[in-house]
DNA sequence: GAGCCATGTCAAGCATGCTTGACAAAAGAC
DNA sequence: GTCTTTTGTCAAGCATGCTTGACATGGCTC
């Protein structure tokens, strides 16, 4: 699963512990998904694709 | 988290069976995410919204 | 009634998502 | 060049997602 996260992130001037606090999770999250070590939950990717204004499948591509 | 998968499913009259075949995961897990005792995966919420041919946030609907 | 299908649910186990705490290294500010 | 911030990563532990196997119930057919 790729995603825009680190890019939207980008945009907004945030650290990964801003974007962090502002989805109420951990630092760490932040950083694995941004690297792809895992994929956010459906309640997590419903909460990082409000922040930035887009729907899931703006952030999300699944890799198949 | 709700969800419309059990309309969606039976608009096309298939079963909890038929449709975790079409999805590639067990029937309990089918049932477990209609009933509400959790949420899919990432992976997983995009693969019922392709088989439906909707996007994720017609499916699902976060809580809050 | 007997048999079949669909659904709900339980238990045990493995895989994934997320946590806190810690440390190292690169990048920027001064 | 030192200080601070940012990012990457590890470990251990708990919560959630998904598995197989099993059993109970209700509806339908015969």
């Amino acid at each position: 699963m790729k995603n825009q996260v680190r890019e939207l992130r980008g945009e907004q001037g945030w650290s990964q512990a801003d974007l962090a606090e502002r989805l109420d999770v951990s630092r760490q999250t932040v950083n694995a998904i941004e690297t792809g070590k895992y994929d956010p939950s459906l309640p997590l990717a419903f909460k990082i694709a409000r922040l930035f204004g887009r729907p899931i499948e703006a952030i999300f591509e699944p890799d198949a």
